[in-house]
Order: C-alpha cells, then structure tokens, then sequence
RNA sequence: GUGGGUGUAGCUCAAGUGGUUAGAGUGUCGGGUUGUGGCCCCGAAGGUUGAGGGUUCAAGUCCCUCCACUCACCCCA
C-alpha cells in the first residue's frame, strides 16, 4: 500500500528542528515583550472579502494565490495569506482602540499561499508578526524597525541588509503615479510582458522587476522620493534620524516596492544572501489608511512580518544547547527489577528530573548502549542481585565510578546527587 | 502557471559503452564467555532501483507517460 504523504509545499517540523523554533519563538516574545507588545492568537480562517479588501483585488495574493473554498451555504472563506488583515480584524472587531490610545500586538503562526514551492518558499509557512496601531510618529516606525533587527540580532543574524524606503501617503502618490506612467508610457516597447501588464494596473510596481530591459528603463525613471509632498519628506527623514540614533545600518532603496496595497510613507525588507533567490527574511512598512478602508477610526500603523523558515535556515542556532539531554537511565534486569524501575523513573520524573529507561528486557550491554547514546549523565544498574542486597549501582558515565545506593531512600539520593551536577 | 535538474536501504551515496543472487558507509538490532557504554571486530534485518508502459535474449542503466522532490522565473516572508 503506498502511503499518505504530506501535501506539497507543507512540511514537518521535525524534533531537532522544532526546538529551534522554540528558541527563536522564546526570543521574540522575551524581545517584544520588552518593547511593550503583547500577544494575539489569531484564527487562520478568514472571510475572504477581508483580504481582498485589505491586500487589494489586483495583487497576486488575491489573484492567483490564496486558498478559498466556499463553506456549507455561500460563505467564501480563506486560509489567510498574511497575518495583518487579520489583526486588523480583531483590532476593529473588539474595538481595541477604545482602551489604548497606542495598541502594540504579535502573533505567530501559519500563513498560506498557493505558489510553486523552491528554496526558502513553502506553500504553508510560518510567520512573526508585530504591529503598532494609534501613532503616526515617525520615531515609532524607526522605534519598530530597530525592534525588528535587535531581535534578529539576538537570534544571531548580524550580517543581515536592511533597505527602506517611502512609498508616500494619497497625497503625494497618485500624481507620481501619472508621471510614472506618462514616463513609461514612452517606453512601453521595451518593456516585458508583464510589465506592460502593470502599466495600467500598478505602474509602481515596475520598480521590482528583475527582467533586465525594465531594469534599464526604471534606473533612469523619476523616484518617487523625489516627488513626496512635504509630510511625507519630513516624516522619512525623522526616521532615518531616528535609526542613525541606534547601531543599525541601512539603504535607502528608492526603488523597493511592496507587494501589498495597503502600505504607505515607510516601508522596509531585511534581506540576506544566504537564501538563494528567496532572499528577504523580514518586511514590513506603514499602513495609515487600513483601518479606516476597512471601516474603523483613523488608526496609523506599522508593523513587519518574520518569515521563521527562512530566519531559522540562516540563523546560527547550535544543535547542542537547545536540545537537553538526560539525567539519569535506569538500567533494570529481570521483571522485578523493572518494575522498581517503573515506579522510580516516573517518581523521579515528577519531581523534575530528566529520566529514561527502557521496558524492552534487553542485556545490561545494550541498555548501556542506549544509555551512552542518550548521552545520559548517569546510569542506574538495578539487578536481581541488587535488589536482594537492597541497593542499585550508580555509575557516572563520565568517569566509569560506580557507587552504591540504598533503594529505600533511592529517590532522594538520586536527586541531590543530580542537583550537584 | 513556465523552464532546468534529480529520483537506488531509515540517511549519504556506488553499481565502465544494457549482462549472474543491486553494493558500501552510516543508522537500527544482536554478538565478541556468566551482568557494564564509548574505540575496535563479527553478524543480522532492511530495496517492487519513484510508478506505469515500451525496446531487447537480457533494463537500476535506453525510450515514452505520469508522479514526487529540487532549483530558477514570477512573487514574496
């Protein structure tokens, strides 16, 4: 019979690798925690219009690439493709903004998007988001970002690139819109197919593409950052004042645009070279007017995903360290022996110690094997001659001394031996 | 959605131009004198060679189809 194997693009995580999250996860909430965030556990089902009108109906996440399914009746629902609509959602929905002036949330877990899956790109996939709602403040998008690359630090990605840019706000952005479009308009026959395409749909989005002829085109284009309005120029400027207050370097890339409809002024990608092509680890940028579109009260924010896969490749996690190892093994010979076994490992246990045997009957030979492999600290021989005599062998498996316990207060020895150690 | 690459044991890989019972390392299990780990030695289990079809006296090897994985385009975390 063959067997069922996982959906493409979805993986496991697997024990050696899921105590990697556990770090990475055990650190951000340590990090942003600090800077004031709370958490948000977040349902992974939405109702689709809320990602088509948040995301924006032209983009390729609500085009081409979410998984929507019709429920029992007429709902059309979504497994959401990013995490701030969603926070969004529940921000509105529980009028979050009527407590706190300044609203600072995270939550982690599964997104999904129906792409071809390569290196660094998984159909589901896992993300770190933060977001801050209630300021425009310039020092809060500089205050957040440095949030971001301290946590990336603090899980040791230090050689990581951080770009930024403006995107601007409606009022500066539809008229670079129409000169863009006028300037590419007299171009258009060098142009790929797709950018053509882009042309009357999002002509910004010219900027990203990586087909050489567009490149050329683009690097001789007029920058949006030279056509801010004054707001938006003051407001970009503070925070590149901002970071250069902190020890984070960074780019301005006039030419980085997002794939997401809703942001304005602020937008920044950390990126890395160790990925392949899949090469940002973590974007984000402002967002003004979402929470109005969405039909609540004037709510600036800013917030950035992680993606955790992509951080976790890159990042310099030890095996060792994060992966505990035993205290003791129980070595039990013969039925009576395993049975003291079963009652002191699991009493052993449950006082807090860290404890394996085994119930197979196998040779003291393979049980010390076993035991070495574990790279348990001590082994416990318990024998039918020790029982009868009323005491186990305590063997250190670093110096090969053995010492013997009585079995009538066992467990108590057994621990203040293991707390010197 | 479009290309390229790769599919042999749990894992990493071998098997000159088609030619006997498809091998090794590692891992698992067992053994190396009575009940003592690591190093070393011996043994065992473990494969429908991704699946199906074709060519041939003969296919892991050549051809076709499908599937999976993978890298890249695209897009993004």
């Amino acid at each position: 019979m063959k067997i069922i194997t996982a959906v493409r693009g979805f993986k496991d995580i697997l024990p050696g690798e899921s105590e990697k999250w556990q770090y990475v996860e055990g650190k951000a909430r340590e990090i942003f925690g600090n800077f004031g965030f709370r958490e948000i556990v977040l349902p992974i089902l939405e109702k689709t219009e809320l990602f088509k009108r948040s995301i924006g109906e032209t983009t390729d996440i609500v085009e081409k690439e979410m998984y929507t399914f019709t429920d029992r009746g007429d709902e059309s629902l979504t497994m959401r493709p990013e995490a701030t609509a969603s926070v969004m959602r529940a921000y509105l929905e529980h009028s979050l903004y009527a407590s706190e002036s300044v609203v600072k949330l995270y939550t982690i877990g599964p997104m999904f998007r129906r792409e071809r899956p390569q290196k660094g790109r998984f159909r589901q996939f896992n993300q770190l988001n933060a977001e801050l709602l209630g300021s425009k403040d310039p020092r809060v998008d500089a205050e957040v970002i440095l949030m971001l690359i301290h946590f990336l630090r603090g899980v040791g990605v230090s050689d990581a690139q951080l770009e930024i840019n403006s995107l601007g706000c409606p009022a500066c952005r539809p008229a670079f819109r129409d000169v863009i479009h006028a300037y590419l308009a007299g171009k258009s026959d060098g142009l790929c197919e797709d950018c053509q395409r882009r042309l009357s749909t999002n002509p910004l989005r010219v900027f990203d593409c990586k087909v050489e002829g567009c490149k050329e085109i683009v690097s001789t284009a007029p920058l949006l950052i030279e056509f801010l309005c004054g707001e938006c120029r003051d407001h970009f400027g503070e925070v590149q004042a901002g970071l250069r207050q902190f020890d984070t370097p960074f780019t301005v890339n006039a030419r980085m645009v997002r794939g997401l409809d809703y942001y304005t002024k602020t937008a920044f990608e950390v990126t890395t070279g160790a990925l392949g092509a899949q090469n940002a680890i973590a974007g984000g940028g402002r967002y003004d007017r979402l929470v109005e579109d969405l039909g609540g009260p004037e709510s600036p924010g800013i917030g950035f995903a992680v993606g955790l896969e992509r951080l976790i490749a890159v990042a310099p996690i030890p095996d060792e360290g994060v992966v505990g190892k035993p205290d003791l093994f129980i070595a039990a010979l013969g039925k009576e022996a395993q049975d003291f076994a079963f009652v002191l490992c699991n009493r052993l246990r449950m006082a807090g110690a860290r404890i394996e045997t085994d119930y197979a009957a196998r040779s003291l030979k393979s049980q010390m094997k076993r035991s070495d492999k574990l790279g348990c600290r001590f082994t416990l021989i318990l024998g039918e001659r020790e029982l009868q005599e009323k005491k186990a062998l305590l063997r250190d498996m670093k110096g090969s001394a053995q010492q013997p316990i009585g079995l009538d207060d066992a467990e108590t020895t057994i621990l203040s031996i293991l707390s010197k150690n």
